[in-house]
RNA sequence: AGGAGCGUAGCUCAGGGGGAGAGCACUUGCUUGACACGCAAGGGGUCGGGAGUUCAAAUCUCCCCGUUCCUACCA
């Protein structure tokens, strides 16, 4: 009466963004680093600040939340700080859009404004996805969002990166990278995506120089002849063995070029004979240091032939330069095939632009002892990757890890904090912008206009959302974090160069746990993606179905080590879940509207079979859902709720506990409202973390709740001595009774309205005791008007029969039995358990098994032949019967 | 080329040496005192194939078949 009646079916979209404010208001998620409780503390992979929500966010995020939620109910102190990167070129590539819409560029406004204007983008446009983040419910602590282009984090970029130059492990110089023309920048290997192109294979003769004779080298980028400096064979390849030493006459250009011969060299690959081009090319860039060859750049810095090429090429784009290049071999009978070919090519993982190696002056990141000290970590157990089978995968990466190429040619992101002085050329990397060359005193100082790679801040996400390199409070108490939750497309990325920077400067592992979560992929199995068309939008599922439908769906499929095909229909079947919940709080609320007595659950469980049975699972299930949790089984943890609450609670609970409430006993139905709202408010905490949002909303309907905020509540007190075998075995045969005589009504085609006797021949009085304790519940679910149980009860003449566990049940008809259908339905039922029965029986028969086997086994395996063997002796009396009545007919 | 995973009911998948499971779908019957986003009853599987280890294999080992992904890349 007290309490406002609920609607009848759960409404989301009303609740959701009441409880985010609430939650919000109430400060629930930031937590006092002095607080009590042990640090349990998660940074969140920062997504780009461009980026928009998709499925995999919405499931990392879920598991986090849930993480977290779940430890704050166990008493830790938690800490999940939420934040963004700036995405270096993605925003840089966003902004400049936006301004040749305008018909201006960045060249155009200049670095200074430019700048300003991408600060301005991101004010106005850079919170979505936070926002969709705080949708989710996500239990971050807003108060310390942290953005990687920040003060502080800008600060730590400085210092790590100076740091590190002085350490020597930041080097600039003169290498090959992998140059996209269209973004104009370098890019780390991991930054490049190979993909299949269909192209050609040209092979070209290269004529020795003092002979009438060729060599033919085989390319698929003709254009690069224009740089090559050497034509490299094998050193055990007969067919050249004679040229080895001699020089080539460089077609269209002339230059003389030696031929070499080195091992790396392919015999088999088209003529065996390969064109080194050192400044185009990533191996022929080694090839040409091991030979001191010269790297001579044909291209510049926008894919178009440069000075360094004969006059006729220069200007021209690669493209264009091709095929001038290809004619004119063809001119001069040089070309001798074209063939068609398909090869991986790599593209720029942002734009698609088919990158170019290029030589230029770039800053490293010297990565070989950093992998080191990162790959230790995980060998020695300070930090564990979940589930196992990834630790491999990380290991690989840090055994074949090339210099990290650190610096891109964009203005949005750190800019690299070295300067050269104009007048004597020293380099100058310093924490404070310098304004005097110590070596010369000149004034005249110019900053590289480079930036860093965004991974480079990201890198020390871990420690510098903390406050490093101040030495803060957070960053004492909640480093390391406890686990970092990530797919693994940034194992590489992220993970690995975070371990490296975590350990390299505080001297501690970022986290202990890494979990790989799943991949998201669609009902076909594949990857969701923009291109294909087939992502499925979380924010559009979580305005349909609710944002606890999706997150109950992203848990109950997030089985560790196994990849996520989702279908909408699988949100919507979740989705009834969540009803089934709101309505069984609806109904719980027309007993307990006003509360329930003061009793003891231990004390409520001693008032009736199915109070006991009820109370000895929710035990069970804390254990299991808590033991999930913490194991990462977030399917389990799931699955364990569901079957919990729909199939034990609701089917089974609900049901009886109406007897008792509907009474006229009053301690039984006080009994029975007790142990309604425990289990209720007990498992409401239980789903919480999965599902924060209608478990809160019912939460702050139910009466005598304490403390309003659920996400604070702990959760629930283990009641071990509630655990009863003895209780779950008794309902066992009551619930075989009643599914009995179900069965025989649904087979006879009983209308269900009408009321039976049943009768049950037990094997024991005991047996017989607790099923007449409990007549009025097994009456009230099987529809009964009547209802014996006892050793002494006979079968009546004409009755419907079946086994339940080892006892036999009869359904007196008073009209005509069909006796073909009974006998059928017997027979199937007898069949099946001889077959059980041979097979234990053939265990039994063995001498191995009985001597070998653990004993415990071996009792098992015996107490089963018991029980199926006086099944089988129910079945077969009762079968007898019919056939004794059959032939009287 | 190297590495990893997966193959269990029609579908999506748990499980992981001693009873083949769940959800969805399906069949049948239901205005049963919260719920048709529901209730009740039911059918359905040589756990990819083969060999081995074991008293015992869906589970461990090896081989094969199919499938997905990752890393590297030969010009």
């Amino acid at each position: 009466m007290t309490s406002e009646a609920l609607s009848k079916g759960y409404e989301p979209a009303d609740v959701e963004a009441r409880w985010i404010a609430y939650w919000q208001d109430e400060k629930t998620f930031t937590p006092d680093p002095d607080g009590p409780g042990e640090p349990y503390s998660i940074v969140i992979p920062p997504p780009n600040v461009t980026g928009a929500l998709h499925m995999g966010h919405a499931l990392n995020i879920t598991i986090q939340d849930i993480l977290c939620r779940y430890h704050r109910q166990k008493g830790r102190k938690v800490l999940w700080i939420p934040g963004t990167d700036h995405a270096g070129i993605a925003t840089q590539n966003v902004v400049e859009r936006s301004l040749a819409a305008e018909g201006s560029s960045r060249e155009a406004l200049g670095r200074e404004a430019f700048i300003e204007r991408v600060w301005k983008w991101r004010e106005e446009y850079g919170g979505k996805i936070l926002n969709q983040i705080r949708r989710l419910g996500a239990s971050v602590d807003w108060s310390r969002e942290r953005f990687t282009m920040d003060e502080g984090l800008s600060k730590a970029v400085r210092e790590v990166f100076v740091r590190l130059y002085d350490e020597g492990l930041i080097y600039r110089g003169d290498y090959i990278i992998n140059w996209c023309p269209r973004c104009h920048t370098a890019l780390a290997d991991l930054e490049v995506e190979y993909a299949p192109h269909i192209g050609k294979l040209y092979h070209i003769r290269y004529p020795v120089e003092g002979t009438d004779q060729f060599v033919t080298v085989v390319t698929t980028r003709p254009e690069t002849l224009l740089g090559d400096t050497a034509v490299a064979v094998h050193p055990d390849d007969e067919r050249y063995r004679e040229f080895v030493g001699k020089y080539v006459i460089l077609p269209l250009v002339g230059r003389r070029i030696p031929i070499i011969a080195d091992a790396y060299v392919e015999r088999e690959f088209g003529t065996g004979c390969l064109k080194v081009t050192p400044a185009h090319d990533m191996n022929d860039f080694e090839l040409g240091r091991k030979h001191g060859l010269e790297a001579i750049a044909v291209q510049d810095e926008a894919g178009r032939i440069n000075d360094n090429a004969p006059e006729k090429y220069r200007g021209m784009d690669r493209t264009v330069a091709r095929k001038a290049v290809v004619e004119d071999l063809k001119e001069l009978t040089l070309l001798d095939d074209i063939r068609d070919y398909e090869h991986n090519v790599g593209e720029c993982y942002r734009c698609r632009t088919v990158i170019e190696p290029f030589v230029s002056k770039q800053w490293f990141v010297k990565t070989k002892p950093l992998a080191l000290a990162a790959r230790a970590a995980v060998e020695d157990g300070r930090t564990a990757i979940l589930p196992d089978q990834w630790t491999k995968t990380y290991y690989d990466w840090l055994d074949n890890i090339r210099d990290w190429c650190i610096s891109r040619q964009i203005w949005w992101g750190h800019r690299i904090p070295a300067w050269t002085c104009q007048a004597c050329g020293e380099l100058i990397v310093s924490r404070e912008n310098p304004t005097v060359c110590p070596a010369c005193g000149g004034d005249q100082l110019e900053q590289d206009p480079d930036v860093l790679d965004t991974w480079f801040s990201s890198a020390l996400w871990p420690f510098s959302t903390f406050g490093w390199p101040d030495n803060t409070k957070e960053l004492k108490t909640f480093y390391p974090t406890t686990v970092l939750s990530t797919a693994f497309d940034i194992l590489f990325f992220w993970v690995a160069r975070m371990m490296m920077m975590g350990l390299h400067f505080m001297g501690e592992v970022p986290f202990k746990h890494v979990y790989i979560h799943a991949l998201v992929r669609d009902a076909e199995g594949r990857k969701m993606s923009k291109s294909l068309g087939n992502g499925i939008d979380p924010l559009a599922m979580m305005e349909r179905y609710g944002t606890d439908a999706l997150r109950f769906t992203l848990c109950a499929f997030a089985a560790m080590g196994r990849d996520i095909k989702l279908a909408e229909e699988r949100i919507e079947g979740y989705r009834h879940f969540i009803n089934k919940l709101w309505n069984a709080t609806r109904f719980a609320l027309m007993h307990v509207g006003e509360g329930a007595p003061d009793i003891s659950p231990a004390e409520a469980a001693k008032a009736g079979l199915c109070h006991a049975m009820i109370l000895s699972r929710l035990e069970r299930l804390k254990i299991t859902v808590s033991g999930a949790i913490e194991g990462y089984q977030f399917n389990e943890a799931a699955q364990e709720l569901y079957g919990f609450f729909w199939r034990e609670f609701c089917d089974w609970y609900l049901e009886m506990a109406k007897v008792d409430l509907g009474g006229d006993d009053e301690t039984k139905k006080g009994a029975a409202k007790r142990v309604l709202l425990t289990v209720l408010t007990e498992t409401l905490t239980l789903m919480h973390p999965i599902i924060p949002f209608v478990t809160q909303e019912i939460w702050s309907k139910l009466p005598g709740i304490g403390e309003p905020n659920l996400a604070k509540v702990p959760f629930p007190p283990l009641r071990p001595e509630l655990i009863s075998d003895a209780a779950e075995a008794d309902m066992e045969l009551l619930r075989a009774i009643v599914v009995g005589v179900r069965n025989i009504r649904a087979e006879l085609n009983i209308n269900p309205g009408v009321r039976l006797t049943a009768l049950v021949h037990t094997e024991s009085s005991a047996q017989a005791a607790s099923l007449t304790e409990n007549a009025a519940m097994i009456s009230f679910l099987a529809k009964l008007e009547n209802f014996q149980a006892g050793p002494e009860v006979v079968a009546p003449k004409a009755s419907a029969s079946a086994a339940a566990g080892s006892c036999a049940l009869y359904v007196p008809l008073s009209g005509a039995v069909d006796f073909d259908v009974e006998y059928l339905r017997l027979s199937k039922e007898e069949v099946k358990t001889v077959k059980e029965l041979t097979v234990v029986e053939k265990k039994l028969g063995n001498e191995d098994f009985v001597s070998r086997a653990p004993a415990e086994v071996v009792a098992k395996e015996q107490e089963k032949q018991g029980a199926l063997g006086e099944r089988l002796a129910r079945l077969r009396e009762l079968k007898d019967r019919i056939k004794k009545l059959m032939a009287d007919e």
